[in-house]
RNA sequence: GGGGGGAUACCAAAGUGGCCAACUGGGGCAGACUGUAAAUCUGCUGGCGCGAGCCUUCGCAGGUUCAAAUCCUGCUCCCCCCA
């Protein structure tokens, strides 16, 4: 099959694009790989110690995915290897040692998830110990050699470390080599990364540049901002929206984003066609209200299905917006006639974690029966034989109160 | 190898014998406001108890004391400087 023009891919490849190093060069493999039709490698490596994906991942997946349909060949590492050393990127400290069986499950789920965005079946996946665990000291030895400490700590995470006094410990030194030797092995055409990577893909260039081969390029894509609209998406600043969430919660999540993030969404986790993206910016901005529906919309439909995201559109605009009740809410049932305190009956829903929570919740005046807000923490109430009313707890937990009607 | 500094709640950071469940900021939660949000203002932010009140917490383990986050001893971990 043959591959669309160089200005064509260039385009795709383009979108949401922080940098690609360099520029030109992967230009050059394009053009060579329409001659000899041969698809180009594209690495994309993958942490199995933390198998959650969310749409943060999904931004890097999805330029893969795009690689896949201009017809060129994906590679999954799966980093079992490196998963020793832990990746110094950001502020992770080491990262346990897995067991091979860990690992085994954790790759597992990471590609399951990565399925919704992958074409599976053109996807190559490679575990890096294959190669990584066959080095010895010596070899390690001559791989370190290739870089100097200066150069390393060129690195900003290891300088911000260094400065904030920080430790670094030496092995974390052999990350970016180890990721680079993955190039090698590969003799990779392309790596993505996100901005954070840029020092590791750029040492799989030059360790590739001493063996001889055409050194990758390096295409670096931008780190999602979460939801609180500072840091990146991330699960450790429980910050972020999972791949596998549940629609209704997914929809309301995007929905809660600050605004200056709606376009940069729609550029990176959207299929909306290049040519219609400033269409777009300019309707984030004019109506961000609507946009940003439209674009919970699109991703909710794209994750799960249009019925699911209708379902979660009507539900979110239900109880956020017009502050209804919606339909569709766990049921409570308690006996006729007996009597609960309003303290005992929300420990029951399990929408709080300790009694002294809810105390302060219905202190705040965050507790309302029936749209009627109850601020005694006291406040008991009686079931009688037709009792059925509607508890909120907190902004958004609600609960059918019912009684079992004798 | 030598010298010095440090470990406090989700994070950062005060507190150096009782007034400490522990200042303050961030974060989080709730309320007001709103187009969801952001911003702003207000309150809350260890647990148990309707409540008076009680219990547990300041790296770990012991000790001194009527009383310790604060003093002593040992341990673990971290950082800096010199070599």
């Amino acid at each position: 099959m043959g591959f669309p023009s160089v200005e064509e891919q260039m385009e795709v490849i383009r979108r949401g694009t922080v940098e690609i190093i360099p520029e030109e060069e992967l230009e050059d493999k394009l053009k060579k790989s329409l001659e000899e039709n041969r698809p180009l490698k594209i690495k994309l490596g993958c942490d199995p110690t933390r198998p959650d994906l969310h749409l943060g991942h999904s931004v890097i997946l999805r330029k893969l995915r795009q690689f896949q349909d201009l017809g060129h060949e994906a590679i999954l590492i799966i980093g079992d290897f490196t998963g020793l050393i832990g990746d110094p990127s950001g502020q992770n400290k080491t990262r346990p040692a897995l067991s091979p069986e860990e690992i085994e499950k954790n790759a597992k789920s990471y590609f399951d998830q990565a399925s919704l965005i992958l074409d599976e079946e053109k996807t190559t996946i490679k575990y890096n110990s294959e190669w990584l665990g066959k080095m010895n000291f010596e070899d390690v030895i001559r791989l370190s050699s290739k870089l100097t400490v200066a150069r390393m700590i060129e690195r900003d995470d290891f300088s911000r470390r260094f400065e904030n006094n920080d430790p670094i410990s030496l092995h974390e030194f052999l990350y970016p080599l180890a990721q680079g030797q993955d190039s090698v092995e590969l003799e990779s055409d392309v790596e993505l990364g996100g901005t954070d990577q840029k020092f590791n893909l750029l040492v799989g260039r030059q360790l590739q540049k001493e063996q001889d081969q055409n050194p990758q390029v390096c295409l670096m894509m931008p780190l999602l901002v979460g939801p609180d609209g500072v840091n990146k998406m991330s699960k450790s600043y429980d910050n972020y929206i999972g791949l596998t969430e549940e629609p209704r919660e997914m929809y309301g999540k995007i929905l809660s984003i600050p605004d200056e993030l709606i376009y940069p969404y729609f550029e990176l986790l959207t299929d909306i066609p290049v040519e219609q993206l400033p269409e777009y910016k300019q309707k984030a901005e004019e109506d961000p209200r609507n946009t940003k529906h439209e674009l919970a919309y699109t991703i909710t439909r794209l994750y799960h299905n249009q019925n699911a995201a209708d379902d979660a559109r009507k539900y979110i605009e239900q109880t956020l917006v017009k502050n209804e009740v919606p339909e569709d809410i766990p049921v409570l049932t308690f006996e006729a006639g007996s009597e609960h305190r309003l303290l005992d009956i929300i420990k029951e829903t399990g929408f709080t974690d300790s009694n002294a929570e809810t105390k302060r919740l219905i202190q705040q005046g965050g507790v309302a029966i029936d749209g009627e807000k109850i601020t005694d923490k006291g406040y008991s109430m009686t079931f009688k034989a037709d009792t059925d009313v509607t508890l909120k707890v907190g902004k958004r937990n609600f609960c059918r109160l019912t009684s079992n009607g004798v």
